[in-house]
DNA sequence: AATAATACCAACCGCTTTCTT
DNA sequence: AAAGAAAGCGGTTGGTATTAT
């Protein structure tokens, strides 16, 4: 069986002429009869591993070497929350991309978001230089679970708000404001990300109720109330000298892009359409620069704007 | 400039499902 | 209907490229 090692099979990277050699055969045959190629003598590759070089390499109008573009993105992580790790079935749904492309972003971004999550919850330990400041232990010692992880990474606290748009440039505006600018646009609205957990008057406005109907149920909460990602978020005050790591940063910045993304709480009101035909777009043209950058929001936070945060206590 | 850390991707493995005889 | 083969799928690994320190 295939499972077994054989003489005589090869393994690894394909040559170029293999290639033209499975290309041959599914030209001749069509993508199927893998494991007459080895059979017939034409490859030393089994009819496992011909398949799979066919489907995720040379198989027509591929995107190879292409990132995710953000909408390509937002449908793998709506689809992921509708259906869970089924691959395949979302990769039906993006055209040119294969199971392996879906899995393999997936992965990447669950490790990425893992791993900032777990070293943010250090580097939000307040500064041990500050003399005046008791001696706190952390309070958030546990590496994340990785159903912690995921809810983290998809925690559904965000609804949108629609507002104007402020000038990021001018001096003296409230960093909630540049936090604001740096959204991203959704449609044709300018949305804003609405953390449940920051007091919504300092942006300006109160919740939309109908968009909080859709947040975060209360017993899911729990678990954000007592390990908050974003401590400032929760408790605004001013208070000094705390640091934020770039990885700190990062996860701001991860949180806001998830603006890029519908909650899943609002993916599932949406009807996902059938599986794309056509590609999705110009692949190039669907870079967008990204507008956040943790330098420019963190330059546009007042210096004190970290001030006076407490870690939260263990129970 | 060197090294480490991280991201990305291709390919393999084992299991399950579907097809064929 | 049963058994074996083929195809499909998801998890994992390892190599290379890129980025950060």
């Amino acid at each position: 069986m295939e499972g077994k090692r054989e003489e005589g099979i090869r393994k690894g990277p394909w040559k170029a002429e293999e290639d033209q050699v499975l290309l041959n055969h599914v030209k001749k045959c069509g993508p199927k009869d893998w494991s007459s190629i080895r059979s017939k003598g034409l490859l030393q590759r089994t009819g496992k591993s011909c398949r799979l070089r066919w489907v995720n390499k040379l198989r027509p109008n591929l995107k190879n070497g292409c990132k995710f573009s953000l909408e390509e993105e937002r449908v793998v992580i709506e689809l992921q929350a509708q259906f869970g790790n089924k691959w395949a079935k979302i990769a039906t749904h993006l055209a040119g991309r294969t199971d392996n492309d879906v899995k393999n972003f997936w992965s990447s971004r669950q490790k990425r978001l893992a791993r900032i999550l777990q070293t943010s919850t250090a580097a939000i330990t307040p500064s041990k230089s500050h003399k005046n400041r008791r001696e706190i232990p952390v309070y958030h010692d546990k590496v994340p679970t990785l159903e912690e992880s995921e809810y983290r990474e998809n925690p559904k606290p965000f609804f949108f708000k629609e507002i104007p748009k402020f000038s990021c440039s001018s001096e003296g505006e409230s960093s909630l404001q540049a936090a604001s600018c740096s959204s991203r646009c959704i449609g044709n609205s300018e949305m804003v990300p609405v953390p449940e957990l920051v007091d919504s008057k300092l942006l300006g406005f109160e919740a939309d109720p109908v968009q909080q109907e859709l947040a975060l149920p209360a017993e899911k909460n729990l678990w954000i109330e007592s390990q908050p990602l974003i401590p400032f978020l929760e408790n605004p005050q001013p208070q000094t000298d705390l640091e934020f790591s770039s990885d700190t940063q990062e996860l701001l910045k991860l949180d806001f892009d998830m603006l890029t993304t519908l909650d899943a709480e609002l993916s599932k009101q949406l009807d996902i359409g059938p599986p794309f035909l056509e590609p999705v777009g110009n692949v190039e043209g669907d870079k967008i620069d990204d507008p956040i950058t943790p330098d420019c929001l963190f330059d546009d936070f007042p210096a004190d704007m970290f001030d006076q945060i407490e870690p939260l206590s263990h129970d």
